[in-house]
DNA sequence: TGTTCATATGATTATATGTTCATATGTTAT
DNA sequence: ATAACATATGAACATATAATCATATGAACA
């Protein structure tokens, strides 16, 4: 018997190009600090960025492309906009990662 | 109770520059490709290149990576090299991001 | 309506990264 | 030793991407 991955047929070459763009967005740190950031509680942008002790426009711009992956969730209230993690994937993602550095 | 994350605490900054590096390596559609392919069994670089269709070079450009980042198992025999998945946490990961993809 | 505050966006720049070509290294066999 | 083959590596180029600055959008409230 083989060791198999739990797909059972290689994945189309077009899956494996998305499944790449979504490393991607994990592959960056920032964007991997605010995941964290925001995993225990949602938090306004500028928070993040004083958190992070980054500018506001660059939380921004990654917060778009959290967003666009759907990684994130956003809430408005009043002035400010809250961002969270979007579902548990997002967190066993990062602990997988985490996992294979800390051995 | 809250919603946490394995990690109790929140993880060091290095710790997620080092995670970025890791995923930055998931995030390149040939060495993705790469991993699936030998993923079943072992391969030999040129046997890789050519399931792929790609240059030689590139392959062992991108093997190279893989192998600094302790991605894949290399054994030699003869004139060739034959290059594994290194162990079931890579298979996970890319499960992991197979599942956040296909809904 | 106008002002203030929070967030988003566009353009620019600097840097990082992947591929290619050419060549080097290393192995086997004659 | 030399030829033939497999793999690795260096340099160069093209492209992608993140951060910054300046500004725009949009909400709340006087």
């Amino acid at each position: 018997m083989e060791k198999k991955l739990n797909y059972n047929e290689i994945p189309d070459i077009e899956v494996l190009f998305e499944l790449a763009d979504l490393f991607k967005v994990f592959g960056d740190s920032t964007r991997l600090r605010i995941m964290v950031t925001i995993s225990e509680n949602e938090m306004s942008v500028l928070n993040i960025a004083e958190t992070l002790n980054m500018e506001q426009s660059t939380i921004s711009h990654q917060l778009r492309v959290l967003r666009q992956n759907k990684l994130v969730r956003v809430r408005r209230e009043g002035k400010q906009i809250y961002y969270s993690l979007d579902d548990d994937h997002v967190k066993k993602i990062i602990e997988m990662g985490l996992d294979h550095i800390l051995e």
